[in-house]
Formats: structure tokens, C-alpha cells, sequence
DNA sequence: CAGTGGTCTAGACCACGCT
DNA sequence: GCGTGGTCTAGACCACTGT
């Protein structure tokens, strides 16, 4: 099956073998693939020449491998689809809004020049910083770090920051102050996790994430910044709907 | 400044000591790293654990390894923002449109049953499938697979399956057969790079991929299926802009 | 205790880019 | 020709998970 003199690298031509009976579905989700010293004996190759191979399915994003108990083929997870429409001022529809529960810190802080700009403030102006962690079923579903500028919120239980989770979401909150949130602007990228963030969102390396910054807008002014929105790329899938005019 | 004793493996150790003068400046967008063999001596570690700790710079998306040449900082590339108002009907402006080359292939194909549904419509209709490849300064862009149904195109010049690339883009095309797009639905998933995409879209092992699923309405009525549309992560990022009711 | 993947070393040869 | 990263082997010890 594995020709060493090939121009193809052994471990690629491996690596090739084990992919297609993944998608070929032999290995089904969840399967442990063979062991390495298996891999080693089968094909006739060094251990790292395998773990080469393996290693290269794991970039892929197709299987994980776990310390002590194997190497598993990625299970398809529950993908959860957060869609524009979560953005209504009206009641939330169920499965759009937040389903599971949130942790977050508030803090008072004064603006850094970037979130001054995005904000469209002066540098330094006082701001409540928001960081939140959702988490579904256990699992982290995204991490946020989001700043209101307080003035907005003053005299409102919103600007104690000792104050929990926003039931209803940023826009409810700010509706709540008595901010009318009439647009939302998210500029979405991916890229790979920081090493931080694969503890706290605990996602396997090479899960690439989508990145969202968001900008909420009352009329012309920016009553929200979002600096970035991390989502698990294999958690969650956003959903957009553009009126073409 | 390495300690071999430490619970913490010694390649990640060097990766951390590599990714903080990397983000600290030290290393420039495009600066070479130290060879691994100065790194070997200058460490004392075996060329291995070098490469290892290398490896997951890569992984992390901050540096490419490049044969015979050395390893380098990752180029911050010029970013592409591909704007939700790119499906304005009105002429586009300036840098919101496609502005690079396409190059694309229609063909004749009956419906699958994955693409029938998206399209609404029974498996076995007839549909022009377009591939496209879009090409800025000579670097790919952006990748996608889309389907119409021929009966919407039958009598135009667009249902010719040698024509070339439309210009003006699929809301264009449509608009020249009578068909009025009025709303789109884009599902944005981050995943890793299929083997043929790193290929055909040439980017580095480890670079996260944009992937979107497009639908296009006219009314009620599908008229457009783009079953994925790959954007590299570090080339592209999504914009969308949301009214909020 | 046996088996797994994780870490690490030492050494070899290769393909490629530069000068 | 020399230096670079790419590939591959053989062997060692470790940490952790199961029984």
C-alpha cells in the first residue's frame, strides 16, 4: 500500500490511507483509529514517521488524538447556528437568542485607543468592559470581551459592575438604559486559537475559530463595541441575512 | 532561559520564548527566525524538539517555514473585506466588487440531491454549475462551487456554458436574465483547508479557511446556490451589515 | 501492569535555494 | 558547495488511562 520510493512523502501517503477511510467511512466518528506501534508494524515504519501522519490528520481538523486512550475520528458536534435575526429587539425566538448560561466580568475602565476608535470616543473616556464566556451543555461556546461606554448606562442597574449576566443580551440591556440599538455592524475572520484560548474555550489545537468584531449602532452613534467575538469553528456557524437593494 | 526540569514540555517552552519576541516586535512580519541548527546550539536541545516547537508557531498561524530558505514571520497580508453590500444591484463601488481576475468553468449538471434542496427544487433539474476561482495580484481569493437553474438563464447569452467569467458578479448576471435577487442568505462555518484547497488556493499549511454557504432569493423563489465559498483566513474577512427591528 | 500517546535525543539522507 | 528545512529511523523515558 505504501510505496517508499515514492516521490510522495511516506507520511503523507499514510496519512492519505487513513483520510480516505475516514471520509470513506470506515472509521466512523468516534472510532479509535489503529495504535500507533500498530500503524508502525502494518506499514513497516519508524513511530515518528506515524505520528508524522497523524499529526497531519489532526491539522486537518479530522481526528483528535487523546493521551494514554488513542486517536479518535473528530465527532461531528452539535453545531450551534447563531443567525443575525438574534439581533431583534422583539422576544427572542427559541434557538436564536442565548440557550445556555453566561459568566460574566464587568470592570470599569477607560478607553484604549483602539476601542476609543471603534467607539468613536475621546481615548481614556470611562467605559464598563464586559468579558463573557457562554457556555452549552458544559461546553465554552464563545468568549467575548465588549465595552458600553458608561454614560450610556448611568443610572441604570447596568453600570454596577458587579452585576451578573445580561438576560436578552446586549441589545436588551441597552434598551433597558433606554438605547434604542437600530443597526449592527460584525466583521468576521478565522484564524487559529490563541494558547490561552484553547484552555478557557477548551478546543483540540488546530480548531481554527471565527472571529467576529462587532459595532451595535443608535442612529449614527456607536453605543457598543465588541473588540472580538471568538466562536469555536466547530461549535457554531453564523447565519446572515442581507436584503439586496 | 530553557529549563529542562520544568513540568512545561521544553518545546513549548521554546515556542513560548520565540512567540513573545514574535509579538513583542522582536521579529518582524517577514523576518527570518534563527535556523534551527542556531537554535539546537544556542539551546541545547535536539533538532526535533526544535522543529516541534516551530511546528506549533505554525500551527498557530504566526510564522511559515519555507525549504532551503528558513522560517519566517508571517507576512500580515493585505486583507480583502468582502462587504455584504457587494450584492447591491446598484453599480458597485469602488473596492466592494470583485476586483481581481475570475476564472471560471460552467457546466451543464442535473441536480444532486444535496443541491436540490438548497435550491428548492426536484433532484435531477437540469442546473448550470459554475466554478470560479478569483484571483487578486496574481494571489487566489476565493474559490466556489454555485448553481442556477438553467430555465432561469434559458434565452441569455448566460446559459451557454463556454461563456467566461460574469462580470459584474452573479447578481449582475441574473439581473440580465430578468431575474430581480432581493435577499441573501450567507452561512459562515471556519474550517480547515481541505488537501486540494491548500493546492489550488496555495496557502500555507495551518491557514483556517472562511467557508460560506450561499442562497440567493428572489422573492420566495431560490435562484442561486452556492454550495461553498472558500476564502482563505488570512486573505479575506466577511462584513455584514444588520438592521436591527 | 500493560498499552496508549507525549516528549526528547542522535543521527542519517534528501531537495532545494542561494552564491 | 553550503546552509536551509523536509523526511525518516531507532531508541529511550514519561504521564496517563484502563483493567
Amino acid at each position: 500500500m505504501i510505496d517508499a520510493l515514492s516521490d510522495r512523502p511516506v507520511y503523507r501517503q499514510l496519512a492519505d490511507l487513513l483520510r480516505a477511510k475516514i471520509v470513506g467511512g470506515e472509521y466512523g466518528p468516534g472510532d479509535a483509529l489503529p495504535s500507533e506501534i500498530a500503524l508502525m508494524e502494518r506499514h513497516g515504519l519508524g513511530r515518528n514517521t506515524v505520528r508524522q501522519a497523524v499529526a497531519l490528520l489532526r491539522e486537518e481538523g479530522l481526528v483528535v488524538t487523546r493521551q494514554a486512550r488513542g486517536t479518535f475520528v473528530r465527532d461531528a458536534l452539535p453545531v450551534r447556528r447563531l443567525s443575525s435575526d438574534r439581533y431583534r429587539r422583539a422576544p427572542q425566538r427559541r434557538g436564536s437568542g442565548a440557550g445556555g448560561t453566561a459568566e460574566a466580568i464587568h470592570r470599569e475602565v477607560p478607553a484604549d485607543p483602539a476601542v476609543a476608535e471603534q467607539l468613536r470616543v475621546a481615548a481614556g473616556t470611562p467605559l464598563l468592559e464586559r468579558r463573557a464566556l457562554l457556555l452549552e451543555r458544559g461546553l465554552p461556546q464563545q468568549l467575548s470581551v465588549s465595552y458600553v461606554p458608561l454614560e450610556l448606562l448611568a443610572g441604570t442597574p447596568m453600570a454596577d459592575p458587579a452585576r451578573g449576566p445580561w438576560p436578552g443580551g446586549t441589545v436588551a440591556a441597552l434598551a433597558g438604559a433606554g438605547v434604542r440599538v437600530t443597526a449592527v455592524r460584525e466583521v468576521v475572520r478565522a484564524r487559529m486559537p490563541r494558547p490561552e484560548e484553547t484552555r478557557s474555550l477548551a478546543v483540540a489545537v488546530g480548531t481554527p475559530m471565527l472571529a467576529i468584531t462587532r459595532t451595535m449602532f443608535a442612529g449614527e452613534r456607536v453605543v457598543e463595541a465588541a473588540v472580538e467575538i471568538v466562536v469555536p469553528g466547530d461549535r457554531g456557524e453564523l447565519e446572515y441575512h442581507v436584503d439586496v437593494r
